[in-house]
This record gives structure tokens, C-alpha cells and sequence, in this order.
RNA sequence: GGAGAGGUGGCCGAGCGGUCGAAGGCGCUCGCCUGCUAAGCGAGUAGGGGGUUAAUAAGCCUCCUCGAGGGUUCAAAUCCCUCCCUCUCCGCCA
């Protein structure tokens, strides 16, 4: 959520903000009038009941006639301020239900675009593999490791067991990851991966993107789509010490995706499946350095990406493909050398304050509380790059060579499907 | 799953229908005092919305919040209902 200040002060701006997004700005003018007419109401409203509870105030001291007149009064008083009040609740509804979806406005530097394909690269790192053999596809690679046939029998399509060394692999990265987050000064954290639908609100993923989330009826629960969102909900409605900040978590948990909307893309493989495991970053920062933790959780980002020796490049992700509560995005895409292509494998944002607004994150700072800055960044998404790690690390008969970084933590250089 | 107890400010804890956003204590902040420290004295110390203002400076006015949401009442922290959470005992369980 936004800062109601943009409605009322800077209303020009915001619409041009709205018109980068791609959305009709007129909504912001609808807002203006909305947002004067419930706040007269709601004075309204409270005068009313002001009067209301002075008046029994009094009747508390009052006694015989003087007392039964005064309750006479007060019965008249109590309708009003039952009718002001519900006026005035229905048009603050009616205001919150069009202006809480507004997204945040884009930094001045993301680029202008309407979806992914106007995304801008701006770096690279290494060259995409080359091989003097036809290389092969993670899952012609790991037929023994990666089991997406049973998958799809036990729960469907989309879900698939790993086996053996993908699954020593994928704790390898998990505590690799973890090892270097823990040494730049982030806490690891296993989170719950059942929320309340209040952590899915703060965190911007409801009300707009609820049909990608599984949700489990019986319990009023659903599955995080990623750890972002218990981490932030984590200090929900707490008030740091300045001298706090930033607050660093490393998150791992399991990702539940329902990938709506994507059906027919990415079927092969574990490239797009409902469920995987990821380490994340997440930061809670002073809004006067988000900028810099920005870059900062971006730069470990690309340091583990390095040190695992996958080559990728970096797009800044343009206005139309930024989710409603990011402000800036990197992704990082990692070359996929069966697919001869760069393929996302991690992202990185400064949602600034519109998921702690929602959520209620606050600092104490000398002038007063102020709203923190909250961001969030992909350490490893274990199945992408499991994909990376495998296609672009295969050899000729077959085999995949362990990063270097890697191999302390799984015992062996070598593994094969 | 069964039985019981409870959720009040940074913390402890009183209040159980009106003058209570809330006694008292601890902690913290500022000041005084004191060779230093400790002790002592005085003042202050929840969050949020709206209004006033050039100002998201101070001040002032006002409303909301005593786990959440409903209800009763002229009036609710106090009474009733639902839900959430915590604790104790029993059962079950990785």
C-alpha cells in the first residue's frame, strides 16, 4: 500500500507514476474525491460522539427527572452517532477497496515497458557455455535423479522427486548459501510456510495475485509462494530501535505455486513446478538506505551466482513486469544451454515501505516512528539452479561436474543421473 | 482431541458498567542533588486516524485501540456471543 500523502498532496506525480504502470490514471482523481468526502464524515461522525460522550459523562452525575431527560437525549444522540458512524465506515471502505491495490510507484530508474520483453539487460557475467557435443536437458541428465513421471503420478503435473545426488546437491546449496549469508551478517531462518491471510496481504501477494496461491479451506491457512512472506510478517506490527537496522534474514523454505495461467509453459522438467525449495534474503532497513541495501542484497546475490560459475545476466526489470509491491527489480538470468537461452533464476526488490505499511513495521527515530524499508532478494532457488548447475556443468559421457565451491559440502566432484 | 486458567502500556500488575487510555511498581528519558558509583528528589514516558498549521515543527482539539470481530447499554477494559492465541493437566504423536 501506498502512502495516502501521494493522494492528497501529490496527486500529478502519482498519476504519472500510474501511467508507467500502465493504468488509468483517472482512478486517482476518483480517489481526491472519495478520499475529502469520508474524511468530512467521519468528522462529522466524531463530533457526534463526542457530544455523545460528554453528554454521558454527565448523566453519570445526574439524578430523578434531570437524569430520565438527559437519557432521553442521549437514546437520540446514540442513533445518530450509529448512523454517522456507519456512513462514514462505508465510504473508508469504499476508499481502501480502490485505493489499497495501487501499486508502488517505480524508481526513476527502472525502464519503461509493457512485459518481460522490454526488460533491460544491463551486465553479464562469463559467456554462455559452450560445448563440443550435443549437450542435454537437466532431465535427460538426472533420468535417475529427477523423477518427474512419478511425480505427476503421486500429485500431478508440475511435481517431481529428486533422488540421490540431486538431493545432496540441493542440501549442498542450501548450506552453502546459508554458510556465506550467515558470514554477511544474515540470520537463518526456517519459516512457517502456512500463513495467516493477513501475511499474505501485507506482503502485497493478496488481494492481486491470490489465485496463485493453494489455500487450505478447512483451516482459513495458505501456502507461501515463498519465504518473503513469513519473513516480513515475522516483526508485523513491532517498532525497531534505529540503531537496529537493517535486520537480515536468510529464509529457507519450501514454495508452493499454483502457476495459474501458465499451463502449456515450461512443462518439461523442474524448470516450473508447484513446489520447490529456496533460500531467500530479506531485509528490514532504514528508508534513507534502501537504495544501497538494494544494491547491497543484490551484489550477494550475484557473489553466490559467481561462485557457483553460472554464467547469466542481469535485467532491470521494466514497469509493466514489476509486481504491485516492488519499486525496483533485478532479475538474474542464468544461461539454460539446452534451452539455449538466459532464464530467470533469481530476482531481487525494494518494495520500500509498501509492504511494512501494510504490515505495520515500524522504526523509532528521533522524529518520531516512521515505516522501515523492506526487501527481499533470492539467494538460491534450489531446482533452477540445480538446472544451471547440471546443463551447464555436463560433460560428454553424461556426468555433471560439482562446482568447486560445492564440493566440500557434498563430498564428491562428480555425479551422474 | 478432552478438562481447566488466562490474554490490560517496553515489562510486571490493578481495575470487573460511568469522571479509565487505564492505579501502583519496574524499566527508560530529562533535570536536580551527591567526591565517583549506588541511593534519593522532581518531571516525562503506548500506538494509530482526523482537524487546526506553510509544515508527516511544536502545541492544541477530537476520535479509535485494554488479543480480534460482533452484540447488549444513554454509556463497555469491565456484561454476552464467536474466533484467535498462551499456559496447566490428560490423551495422542514426528
Amino acid at each position: 500500500m501506498i502512502d495516502i500523502a501521494w493522494i492528497r498532496q501529490r496527486p500529478d506525480e502519482l498519476k504519472e507514476s500510474l501511467v508507467r504502470r500502465h493504468i488509468d490514471p483517472s482512478i486517482v482523481d476518483t480517489l481526491v474525491a472519495l478520499d475529502e468526502d469520508r474524511r468530512s464524515k467521519r468528522t462529522l461522525a466524531e463530533d457526534k460522539r463526542a457530544e455523545q460522550k460528554a453528554l454521558g459523562r454527565e448523566i453519570a452525575t445526574l439524578e430523578g427527572d434531570e437524569r430520565i431527560s438527559a437519557l432521553e437525549r442521549a437514546t437520540r444522540l446514540s442513533e445518530d452517532v450509529a448512523t454517522l458512524t456507519s456512513d462514514a465506515d462505508a465510504l473508508d471502505d469504499e476508499f481502501m477497496a480502490a485505493f489499497a491495490p495501487l501499486p508502488n510507484p517505480p524508481h526513476e530508474s527502472v525502464p519503461m515497458g509493457r512485459g518481460e520483453e522490454d526488460n533491460v539487460e544491463i551486465s553479464r557475467f562469463g559467456e554462455p557455455t559452450s560445448f563440443d557435443f550435443e549437450p542435454k536437458d537437466h532431465l535427460e541428465l538426472g533420468t535417475g535423479i529427477i523423477d518427474a513421471e512419478r511425480g505427476a503420478k503421486v500429485s500431478g503435473a508440475r511435481f517431481a522427486y529428486l533422488l540421490g545426488d540431486a538431493v545432496m546437491m540441493e542440501f549442498a546449496l542450501v548450506r552453502f548459501a546459508l554458510d556465506r549469508l550467515s558470514a554477511a551478517g544474515f540470520t537463518p531462518v526456517v519459516p512457517p510456510v502456512l500463513v495467516r491471510e493477513e501475511a499474505l496481504f501485507g506482503t502485497g501477494f493478496f488481494p492481486d495475485d491470490d489465485n496463485q496461491v493453494y489455500q487450505i479451506p478447512g483451516d482459513d491457512l495458505y501456502l507461501v509462494g515463498t519465504s518473503e512472506v513469513p519473513l516480513a510478517a515475522y516483526h508485523g506490527d513491532e517498532i525497531f530501535v534505529e540503531e537496529d537496522l537493517p535486520l537480515r534474514y536468510a529464509g529457507f523454505s519450501t514454495c508452493f505455486r499454483r502457476e495459474a495461467g501458465a499451463a502449456g509453459r515450461d512443462t518439461r522438467g523442474i524448470l516450473r513446478v508447484h513446489q520447490f525449495d529456496k533460500v531467500e534474503m530479506f531485509s528490514f532497513c532504514h528508508p534513507d538506505r534502501s537504495w544501497e541495501e538494494h544494491e547491497f542484497l543484490f551484489s550477494q546475490e550475484e557473489a553466490l551466482i559467481q561462485e557457483l560459475g553460472i554464467p547469466y545476466r542481469v535485467v532491470n526489470v521494466c514497469t509493466g513486469d514489476l509486481g504491485a509491491s516492488a519499486a525496483k527489480k533485478y532479475d538474474v538470468e542464468a544461461w539454460m544451454p539446452a534451452q539455449g537461452k538466459f532464464r530467470e533464476i533469481t530476482s531481487c526488490s525494494n518494495t520500500t515501505d509498501y509492504q511494512s505499511r501494510r504490515l505495520k513495521i515500524r522504526y523509532k527515530g528521533e522524529k518520531g516512528n516512521r515505516l522501515v524499508h523492506t526487501l527481499n532478494g533470492t539467494a538460491v532457488a534450489i531446482g533452477r539452479m540445480l538446472i544451471a548447475i547440471m546443463e551447464n556443468n555436463q560433460r560428454s559421457d553424461g556426468t555433471v561436474a560439482v562446482p568447486e565451491a560445492l564440493v566440500p559440502y557434498t563430498g564428491f566432484e562428480v555425479f551422474a543421473g
